[in-house]
Parts: structure tokens; C-alpha cells; sequence
DNA sequence: ACGGCCTTGACAACCGATTGCCATTCTCTG
DNA sequence: CAGAGAATGGCAATCGGTTGTCAAGGCCGT
């Protein structure tokens, strides 16, 4: 067979360049796949004629073959909030450099638009990293023993998990507002499917015990901006003097209902957010609230995804990876009003 | 054969389907892609053992052999860029109604990733739609010629585009700082590769000539919030007392610097942004900005799209579409200082 | 010089669908 | 009732790779 001209149109296969070489397809599979397995002449002939021909493979032939489809699936409850951008960011950059393909979905806080998602990802990706889960417990175990899974904020039983430690660091900040004196404080909370709101109003409320201060639960909210509107109104209601807000993008809102209302932060009114998110250090006035490193927390989760796919390429998989966060103060929280 | 058990584990095919209904595969799906052709009681038969079996094509196969893959690649520089977070929701959102997987890829503000991304994407998804190119016009209609795309913010002869139309409220921006008493203006730039902001300068500049207003311009700078303390610098030192600057987020930046710096904004200097992302409403003070309807945008895009993969499917297919613009006042614009 | 082991590379089955082509059956018409 | 034509469904090739199996050949040691 003589040397087939490159086909303008249609991007080459190996048939192309096993044509080319006069070999059989499945060698040049294997010169390129598992160079070891063939002769370093006819390797460096096969290469060269790859080159040539602008070679890549078909992802999609690839993975029917192999089974592998290196894409992995990364589900986050909404794609507009802040807080994911940095994780997005995060996974997109660890998953490309170990060559993997990320399929962002949103899924719009919706446990079936979750549930479906994820089972149609069991054909289509290799692995899922599920930030922010509204799923149950049930539903969540039972999906991840189908496909290598790994949660961000959401601790189940037998599925490892990346989890922001914001629990911890609620002490910390309720000591801030004890020293500023304040000693009525609310909680505004989240989803109440989110497990991320129980755990850190479970941190608040302990911290609060130990101390003697009374704290008080209020929501859920939804973690949008908007929301903070009737969460400032509830805390102005119930007449606490701080605030610990399940997330930025709530405690904002409140920020600019308080000043709606003419209330002042923090004269009035002190705020405490969760997260720093993207927004958290201009708004008006800057937020105190939970840092951490989420970008580091989307990569970690990505290489224990990775190290449950290959088992072999070193590193004990850990299940669980927590990320520490601390307090970052800001002009949100000042001396309680003396009243 | 009798039927065949439901194996527990593995995905159910069109091969167990018809093992089930004694037909052949080719037969189940025609019986599941084109109705027509199947005889009605066959088909009800191997619908209702789908269903039974759950089944769900294998989206790898489907497209192997259709050549067709249901994924279209979505292309930004920077996903942690707010003004993509609504354009990747509509996006996201236009594509799943419409059946189809997105692939989200962040291109670093590089052409070489763009580039590559490209290539790659032309094997494994059906379409790319690419906001805010860094490519050349040549090799973006290039790549244009290789598969189905639409630009977002990027005019290039022969490529399906959908622009946000900042240009055209640029003079009403300008205006509004004349009526202010700005006589001296500075446009600040984004990158220097990018179509958009030369765009707005062009607006700019020429509204400006045609009102005998003096617009100088400053930049390049990258569109992040930590380039606006250079920015703002620079406007400082040229000692302009207003600012139209290239994107929101630099806009944010400089206030921030302006305000360390003891400048006060609008009283010493008034600011304008564009594209009104999260954040411009609640930053201090809030951002007077060019606004525009982003995630239709994103919607947009993809309906252009899907007119080329369907040509049947109904619709004239428009190569370009203007998303309006307008300019919304907010805190940062004030009176010219009476020095 | 011969037997056995290891290396090398070809063949072919397979992954799960799609689709062109053909054979059979059914229906309608003359 | 025969024949034309449509409806129906099966066979097998195909997409682009991966991978198990095996034959041929080279090298070694004895």
C-alpha cells in the first residue's frame, strides 16, 4: 500500500498511520499506549508518522474500548454563587493537568436534577465531585457505590469527602463578638437540606453553651443575596445585636437591607459571614467572615477522585481531607451598641 | 432465550432490550430513535422493556457511531470572572432544555490553550461556542471553518457572533459625566488583545470628538480587581476627574485603591464600569455601569448554535445578534470637583 | 547445535450504538 | 387471485480505538 496522502478533511486515525508504516492498527495502539511492548524501531517510525499526520485520538472511541472516559463530572448547586467559582477554578485546573476533562453541571439545588445527573454521568464520566449535596443520606451512598464519588461539604458514611472546617472556626468568631461585647447573638441559617448549615449551627450553638451566651436560630434562607432582605428583618426582630450568617452571599443582602432600614453595621448591628467570598472584602462595609482555601479544597478533591481511580500511582487515599479556615475580620463587626 | 436476568451491575444495553423482546438490536433502536419505522406493537413492547430494564443509551457509543457527541464546549478566559458566571448559566441552562452536555472550559486569557482546546473539542463535542476570543481574527475563522461555533463579544467576518453592545452606550455614559461637569476623561483599557475593549474605545473616542470633550486613554491592564490600583494610579497621575474603564472588575479595583490612597470617589473622581457583574451594586460605593441582559446572551448563543447543528429545525439563522446595553447610575458618578 | 524463554507484532474480538441493504411479510390494486 | 409496492425487521458493516491470544523470531544457556 502506498503512502496515503493526508486526508485535508478528516483528522487522522491510527488505521492512517498504520497505513502508513505498513503495520497493523493494534501495534501502533501499542507504541502508543505502552511503548515497551514494541520495538524502539518500529516506535520512532509509528511516532514520527503521528506527528506528521497531526495524530490525536478519539476521546469517544477511546472510551468505549477502554471504558474510561477521562471526563469527570463536577456538580455544584449553583453555578452564580460565588463561592463555587473558586472550587470550579480549583477542579478545572487540577483535572486538566492530569488530563482529565471537567463537566460542570449546575444543578440548580435540585436533589432530582442532582439524582439524574448523576446517573446519567455514570456512563459518561469516570468519577463525580459533588459540591454542596442536597441529596439524603441514602440516595448519596447509594450513587457514590456506583461510581468513585467525592463530596465537598458533605460528610456521609463511605464516601470521601473534602470538607471546609468553617465549624471550627465558629468559636472563634463568636469569641470575637463576646469580646466586643455583644451576648445576644443570632444564627441565620441556610438550606435546611444542607448539611453544611446543621454543622455549623451544631458548632455555634456548643460554642455558645460552653460560654454562656444565648444564641439564637433563625431561617433557613436561601444562599442568594436576595434572601438577606428577610434575614436582616428577622434579626432586627428578634433583637439581637450580631449576627453569624450561614454564607456571604446572605450577609451581604442583609448589609445592604440593614442600611435600608437605616441601621448601621457595626454600630447597630454586627455581621459575621461564611466563606469570604469573591465580594466579601468590598462591600459596605468589608465583611467579616470564615476564610478559607477553597481553589486548594477543589484540588484536593480532585486528586482523591484520581487516586480512587488509580489505585496504584502512590498515595494512601485518605477519605476525608479537611480544609482549616479562620476568622478574617473586617469592618462588619464592631463594640455592641451600649445601649 | 428466555430472559435474560436483570445484571445488577452493568448498565442495561439495546442488546438486553432486545434479548428480551426476541428482536434484533438494529430493531430496538430503530424502535427507540425513529418510531416510524418500527411496527407499533414491536415497539411498545421494547419501550416498555426499556423502561423496565432502565435503560439509557451509552452517550460514548451513540456518538462513535453517529458521529454526533450531544456535548457542545463552552470557551472563557477566566472562569472566575463574574461577568461569565451569568453567561455560563444561560448557556448551561439553553443546553440542557435542549438535551445537550456543556463542556466548561477556562482558557486562562491564553490563545495557545484556546488553540488547543480547540482542536481537541473538535472531536468531542458538536459545536463550541468561545466568549471573548484571544485568538486572531484568521485563526478564529480558521477554527470557525472546523466546526460549528459562535463567538460571544468577538466580530469576525463569516462567524456567527452575539455582541454585547456596550459601544453603543458609551455615549450615553459620556454624557451623562458631561452633564456632570467632566471635561476631562480617561478611558481605562482592558487587554490588549481584546476586540471588546478596543471596541469601547472606538465608541468612546469618537463620541468624545464629536461633543469636543477630551478622552485620553490609559492601559492595557488585565481584567482583574488587583489591576485597578494601577489603573487607578494612573488616572490619578493624569489628572483626569473621571474615569470610563474597560470592565466592572477593574473598576472595583480602583475604588478600593482610590480609598487608600484618601481619594474620594465620586466627590474627587467618578467612576464608570462596565457589564454591571455581581458585585457592582453592593461595592463602595456602588458602581455606576454599562448593564446588559449576559445570560440571555448565553442563551442566545446557544440557540444560534443549535440553528447550525439543526439547519431543519425552523428559525432563519441570524450570523449575529446585539444584546442591548444601558448605562445604570449608581453611587461613583458625582459632580466634577469645582477646582 | 538444540530446546526453551522472552520479545515482538499481527489478528481478531469487542465496546454499544447507528444505518445501509436486503429479505420477508402484508396489503392493496387491477 | 396474482403481482406490485409498502411496511417491517434482521444482518452485518462501521465508528476508532483496546486488549487477549498466538505465532514467529531472536537470544540465551548448556
Amino acid at each position: 500500500m502506498a503512502t496515503q496522502p493526508v486526508a485535508a478533511g478528516r483528522p487522522a486515525t491510527i488505521h492512517d498511520i498504520a497505513a502508513l508504516c505498513g503495520v497493523a492498527a493494534s501495534t501502533v495502539s501499542r507504541a502508543l499506549a505502552n511503548p515497551d511492548r514494541v520495538n524502539i524501531r518500529t516506535r520512532e517510525r509509528i511516532q514520527a508518522a503521528a506527528a506528521e499526520l497531526n495524530y490525536t485520538p478519539n476521546s469517544q472511541a477511546k472510551a468505549l474500548s477502554s471504558g474510561r472516559t477521562g471526563a469527570v463530572g463536577v456538580l455544584v448547586p449553583d453555578i452564580t454563587n460565588p463561592f463555587y467559582f473558586d472550587l470550579i477554578r480549583g477542579t478545572q485546573l487540577q483535572l486538566k493537568a492530569a488530563g482529565y476533562t471537567q463537566l460542570l453541571v449546575d444543578t440548580e439545588e435540585s436533589d432530582e436534577v442532582e439524582a439524574s445527573t448523576l446517573e446519567q454521568l455514570r456512563k459518561s464520566a469516570d468519577g463525580v465531585i459533588v459540591a454542596a449535596s442536597r441529596l439524603n443520606d441514602e440516595a448519596l451512598a447509594d450513587a457514590a457505590a456506583r461510581m468513585p464519588m467525592v463530596t465537598v461539604n458533605r460528610d456521609v458514611d463511605g464516601v470521601p469527602a473534602v470538607l471546609i472546617d468553617t465549624p471550627s472556626a465558629m468559636p472563634q468568631a463568636l469569641d470575637h463578638l463576646i469580646s466586643l461585647g455583644h451576648t445576644s447573638v443570632a444564627y441565620v441559617g441556610g438550606p435546611a437540606v444542607s448539611q453544611s448549615s446543621a454543622r455549623r449551627w451544631g458548632a455555634l450553638s456548643a460554642a455558645a453553651e460552653s460560654r454562656g451566651v444565648e444564641v439564637r436560630s433563625l431561617g433557613p434562607f436561601a444562599p442568594k443575596t436576595q434572601s438577606g432582605a428577610a434575614a436582616a428583618d428577622a434579626a432586627v426582630h428578634s433583637g439581637v445585636t450580631a449576627c453569624i450568617v450561614f454564607n456571604d452571599l446572605i450577609a451581604i443582602g442583609m448589609l445592604q437591607r440593614l442600611r435600608e432600614r437605616g441601621l448601621r453595621v457595626p454600630e447597630d448591628m454586627s455581621i459575621v459571614g461564611c466563606d469570604d467570598i469573591f465580594g466579601a472584602d468590598f462591600c459596605n462595609p468589608p465583611l467579616t467572615t470564615m476564610s478559607s482555601p477553597i481553589e486548594q479544597a477543589g484540588r484536593v478533591a480532585v486528586s482523591m477522585l484520581l487516586a480512587q481511580l488509580n489505585p496504584l500511582a502512590g498515595g494512601g487515599n485518605r477519605s476525608r481531607s479537611i480544609m482549616p479556615t479562620h476568622l478574617t475580620v473586617r469592618g462588619s463587626t464592631g463594640a455592641a451598641p451600649s445601649v
